[in-house]
RNA sequence: GCCCCCAUAGUCUAGCGGCCUAGGACGUCACCCUUUCAAGGUGAAGAUCGCGGGUUCGAAUCCCGCUGGGGGUACCA
């Protein structure tokens, strides 16, 4: 079995459009056969420098490999269709097509094409559709050649039937037969005025030659597919099998992902600290369900447990907070060494740490890493959580400072207390601090969260931060009592 | 407009004629744990299975219609 992936290279690869290749990629490895990346840069017009690499890179970050591809050649190489272009492949059949009579030379530029449109629009006719047929359709062998001869640009097109239907089948809705009306359907731009071909002749020739016997594509396709099994009947050529899976929506639900408004860049994952094992577990499930309640699978279960049969015919929305969600698990899995790792180039992003890094740098963020392990969602997030250990706290709030049944006078006398008592503390380690402080409370006959409280606004300027103790540890002696003392004398 | 596809809680889904008083997850809320926040634990709210007809002894599951949503309607993919 082989299938492939062929992108665009007209901007960034979504993650829409990841979730098609992994559908792709895992149906391969599923059934041991080979996973392709094809790049489809037909169109001369929106092709952008550097999206193939930027879609490549995507891929690779998630974990899908492919068997042959532009960069790694294969078997039917070239696999980038411009190349492709080049040496007449898509030309010959489209002669081949032009002989049988399958297709025709038509001479109707954009502008007449336009014309022809709005005259159709205008008429009484109301009709339901324009469904362009070229005049050239009827035209004798020697018209065609005139026209030529005088040098017109022409496109060549596909000899749509005026009536009948075209079928195919769809394995993602259980085998069943899709039909559309041939006259619903018009003469298709094979090959472009400008000798390239349209997605539609190169895809299937590319397909035909490089031996894809399963066709895994997003649903948009459907309604062109009909034209594409004219095609491989006109050729002469075996049908693939059709999987059309279904297009992630935006998360109102308003139309499916875009690139334009919708921030699902597969970079912009990677950036904000997305492992690629969450995104790759949460985009299988876009679509697709092992069973009714297994969540958490690793790739390599993923790969034994998928098939096309249980992908979903319906589209599935855009939900970053389950993503979101599945990240902090897997982040959780982590060992804390290797999140610390991670984190790194977050913290040097940041600036809280020297660039490059220092190994006391590495050593302190191994220290802190753990404090903030299973509270990050995203690993971007961690500067933020650990800022306080990189700089001073400025400006007290006493808001936050004088916590519930207290008030200022109270407070600073707290912190007075707290101070002196964490001034002679033997040892400087969560446990031993715990304890004193506990100690000190019942003295002073607050609340533990009192205290605590207090002590936390004090040291790290909020209200919401990493457990105390581990904190007054990590950020050592001299600096938990300035900034101690610095809170209270705020209050005065 | 026309053509095609789809339709279980706010969201992702399980279900493929009786096992469903519809299961799981995200999100929401409550409680427990607890120095805050998370994590973890327990529990709750939330779906007359979009609506209406059939078929059947029996339908979320099959059929038809309607409605709603999505996709397509390019010398773009």
């Amino acid at each position: 079995m082989r299938v492939r992936f062929a992108p665009s290279p007209t901007g960034y690869l979504h993650i829409g459009g990841v979730r098609t290749a992994l559908f792709n990629w895992l149906f391969a490895r599923h059934y041991g056969g080979q996973f392709i990346l094809r790049l489809e840069d037909t169109d001369e017009k929106r092709f952008v420098q550097g999206a193939a690499d930027d879609i490549a890179a995507s891929m690779r970050w998630v974990g899908i490999d492919w068997d042959e591809g532009p960069d790694i050649g294969g078997p039917h190489a070239p696999y980038v269709q411009s190349e492709r272009k080049e040496l007449g492949i898509y030309q010959r059949y489209a002669d081949q097509l032009l002989a049988s009579g399958h297709a025709y030379k038509c001479f109707v530029t954009p502008e007449q094409d336009e014309a022809m449109r709005a005259a159709w629009a205008a008429s009484g006719a109301r009709p339901e559709r324009y469904r362009f047929r070229g005049p050239e359709r009827d035209w004798t062998p020697a018209q065609t050649a005139e026209a030529e001869a005088s040098g017109q640009p022409f496109t060549i097109r596909l000899r749509v039937p005026m009536d009948g239907a075209t079928s195919f089948s769809d394995l993602v809705r259980g085998g069943d037969q899709i039909t559309i009306n041939n006259g619903d359907l018009y003469d298709l731009v094979l090959l472009k005025t400008s000798g390239m071909p349209t997605y539609h002749l190169a895809h299937l020739v590319d397909d035909h030659l490089m031996g894809v016997t399963h066709v895994i594509r997003g649903e948009e396709w459907v309604p062109s597919a009909p034209y594409h099994i004219m095609l491989y009947n006109a050729l002469g050529w075996e049908l693939p099998v059709f999987a059309h899976v279904p297009n992630i929506l935006r998360q109102d639900g308003k139309g499916k992902l875009s690139k334009r408004k919708d921030d699902v860049s597969t970079n912009r994952f990677w950036e904000r600290g997305y492992l690629p094992e969450a995104m790759f577990n949460y985009l299988a499930l876009q679509g697709w369900s092992f069973d009714d309640k297994t969540e958490i699978m690793s790739r390599d279960e993923i790969v034994e447990r998928f098939t096309i049969e249980r992908v979903q015919a319906s589209p599935a929305r855009w939900n970053p907070d389950k993503l979101k969600d599945m990240n902090g698990i897997y982040i959780r899995s982590l060992p804390a060494a290797d999140v610390a790792d991670l984190l790194m180039p977050y913290m040097m992003k940041a600036g809280m740490v020297a660039d490059p890094p220092r190994p006391e740098d590495y050593s302190y963020l191994t220290r802190l890493t753990p404090l903030v392990h299973e509270r990050l969602e995203e690993l971007q997030q961690a500067p933020e959580m650990l800022s306080f250990f990189f700089q001073d706290v400025e400006g007290y709030e006493p808001k936050l400072l004088i916590q519930k049944q207290m008030d200022a006078g109270r407070t600073i006398d707290m912190l007075r207390a707290a101070h002196a008592t964490l001034n002679t503390v033997q040892v400087w380690e969560t446990g031993e601090l715990e304890g004193q402080l506990r100690a000190l409370a019942e003295s002073l006959g607050v609340k533990v969260g009192q205290l605590f409280g207090s002590i936390r606004v004090a040291v790290t300027g909020r209200s919401v931060a990493p457990p105390l103790f581990d904190t007054l540890a990590a950020l050592g002696r001299e600096r938990s009592l300035a900034r101690i003392a610095a809170a209270a004398a705020a209050l005065e």
